[in-house]
DNA sequence: AAAATAGTCTACTAATTCTGTCAAGTATTA
DNA sequence: TAATACTTGACAGAATTAGTAGACTATTTT
């Protein structure tokens, strides 16, 4: 139920491999292939739609690669999946390009509006690096931001 | 993005339909049908679902229908979602039926089980009692509910 | 200049899932 | 026993997903 496309999936994770040389030059679609097992194919559309939408610049040539735009605290996750599959629209009647044909009586209309604000809410409010912060200290900041001091660990 | 498929909207939509006749006798598939605009085929495939499930139950012969087997109140949304597709699982890794391959080192891991607790925590919260109740004041109190006081009117 | 590196673009397709329909039942009550 | 309503399972078209393939363009190093 509700399930996020493996593109979105491997678009944050390269995204977060792509943030973590943010100091240190391009990365290249090969070496996120290699390190986030995805194929280089694959990333190559996904890479493309990013570096399109403006969240991230290519560099050709040996040495090349990419780099973000900005820096890590200033791209969400919400900006990244946006770009990759357009706005969280729970239902096809809460999507811009369709429209809610039984406006009236909609009961449940409101309900899946509350609910995709709120997913909105989270992703927006999540940056690339908050995915750093998280994976330097096995998880701990990540939780500790989105679930306000109540840590779990496994 | 994160879309929810038809089957879990006209569920909830039937579950309304039931739950607004749950002081008043059963509901019959054809009156979710007409109301709903959604084909009796669709709705027996989806009813029988949540029949099985324990949640509706149904009267055979003249008269019959279907009836909610607890009151609105008792009754949440994710309830409902969960008996038609399962638990939300925003990416298969966290799919309690095929588990998570790549755990060491999946940064992604946490933000997306963090996202997942919301939604379901959000439709967990909700009930067929609270969707009634913002069909009779025009969605005010869905409103209220939702987004804790911040009233928006359209 | 040539070779190597690296990204760009477009078309195509296999597989899966979604969204239903259809038909032939079974059960209950007036 | 007729009318009403639910039950079950098979099936299928459409849409989406998840990629693959291949030919091309640009840049840098030697």
């Amino acid at each position: 139920m509700l399930r996020l496309s493996t593109k979105c999936q491997y678009g944050v994770r390269a995204m977060f491999e792509i943030a973590k040389g943010y100091n240190s030059g391009p990365v290249t679609i090969k070496e996120i292939s290699e390190k986030q097992d995805v194929s280089v194919a694959y990333l190559e559309q996904i890479l493309n739609q990013l570096r399109k939408a403006g969240i991230i610049k290519s560099v050709k040539g040996p040495g090349g690669g990419y780099i973000l735009d900005k820096e890590p605290g200033s791209i969400s996750i919400g900006a990244i999946l946006r770009e990759l599959e357009g706005p969280v629209a729970i239902t096809s009647c809460l999507d811009p390009k369709e429209g809610c044909i039984r406006v009236e009586g909609c009961v449940t209309h409101l309900l899946w509006k509350s609910l995709g604000e709120k997913i909105e809410a989270f992703l927006d409010n999540m940056t690339l690096q908050d995915l750093i912060n998280g994976s330097e200290s096995r998880g701990e900041q990540l939780i500790t931001i989105t679930r306000k001091g109540k840590r779990i660990r496994k």
